[in-house]
DNA sequence: TCTGTAGTCGACCACGTTGGTCTAAAGTTC
DNA sequence: GAACTTTAGACCAACGTGGTCGACTACAGA
């Protein structure tokens, strides 16, 4: 909607903003449109001038979100980068940092990667298997399997590092829940993860 | 409720797993017991006759699911093991047995333990804490931490191989997503989950 | 200064759903 | 068949729904 694209974009980006986590609490069905015209501090009649109705909202938040994750994250993690620790490290960094700029979207593409209240537009479809195939490749694709250690599976140890990367995200967001991430000083929770990174190499991989 | 609990076993199950799946997908608010009659297949009225309100039912819900997890869950883990690894995996094989038993609890008690849109009265709020406390000492009362390799932290360990339990779990149960779990075979599971825990072992413990 | 246009708001609409009540019928037990 | 318990669902007022519309403002060009 050209409309919605030429707004100011701070109003645009509260919009989006009350718009995503409302879609993401809540899915396509039980979200409502007048939280969030209320959360995003505008009238009612706005939000069905810039969109004509609920769907078309919906559809164009899946297209911002893709595109962001895409562009924000996925496609910046280093490909050639073959040992798979360093490349998790290289994404986790990149990760959070688009995580912080815009904490909503990652939110709303859980809930929607695990309902898919609504069937998507064929266009939405194949940017979304898209999305789904470079996410695969950046684990899985041309890392050394060299490094790793000869008694073990290799692709199980692949599992049990991510669920340990995963892990310690999850944890550290659960013990950080409410702080202003804005207003945090990361460091020492980066020192926390490159300690068990270490760990992980140690246990993992040849030494 | 005594009227309730004088009820048909079978009707009284209905009942509750359909409430216990309301919950746990749309929280106390906005929950409906419209929904929860017609998907127990009784009459509204009655639902109201067997609680007084809707809040009186979510606590009951609460104080059974309490009751449930902790008789059939936490208390029949061996505390006495001091072998971490062992340990869990007694937990998985209990709690993978008290999960088919009866799905909905464990669903809606993720649910209550991350949301708590109600504040509870104290003699469930104790209960709750009680529930929280045996489920910390399950994972950290009573290990024997001379297991651990000398050379990584035992906490960080302890972490990274939970991770790696809860992971599994959590893949295993993406993966036979709408399988009905009641017929199906978990033999191979097992002990897929098995030679993780033996990576696990090698991995961490002083070989 | 007038007029047209784009932007903005929120009252309003018809309707569906909410938690909860009540009546009347159907069982059940003497 | 009386006395009692159990059941279903029609019904209630209150509220929330997605969406519309007319009134109003801001500002441009004349």
């Amino acid at each position: 909607m050209e409309k919605f694209e030429n707004l100011d974009p701070q109003k645009q980006q509260k919009i989006l903003e009350s718009a995503l986590m409302e879609f993401a609490e809540n899915g396509y069905g039980k979200a409502s449109t007048n939280r969030i015209v209320k959360q995003a501090g505008i009238g009612k009649g706005m939000l069905f001038y810039y969109f004509k109705n609920k769907k078309d909202l919906y559809e164009y938040l899946i297209e911002y979100s893709l595109n962001f994750i895409i562009d924000e994250y996925l496609s910046l993690v280093d490909i050639n980068e073959t040992d798979f620790i360093k490349r998790l490290k290289g994404a986790a960094q990149i990760k959070m940092k688009a995580q912080l700029e815009n904490e909503q979207v990652f939110n709303f593409m859980v809930t929607f990667m695990l309902t898919k209240d609504l069937d998507l537009p064929p266009h939405l479809q194949k940017r979304y298997e898209q999305l789904q195939q470079q996410g695969y490749a950046l684990l899985y694709e041309g890392i050394d399997k060299k490094l790793f250690r000869k008694d073990v599976d290799v692709d199980k140890a692949f599992n049990l590092i991510r669920w340990g990367v995963d892990g310690y995200q999850r944890d550290l967001l659960q013990r950080l829940q409410g702080k202003k991430m804005t207003e945090l000083d990361f460091a020492p929770y980066w020192d926390e993860f490159y300690e068990y990174l270490d760990i992980l190499k140690k246990s993992f991989y040849t030494n």
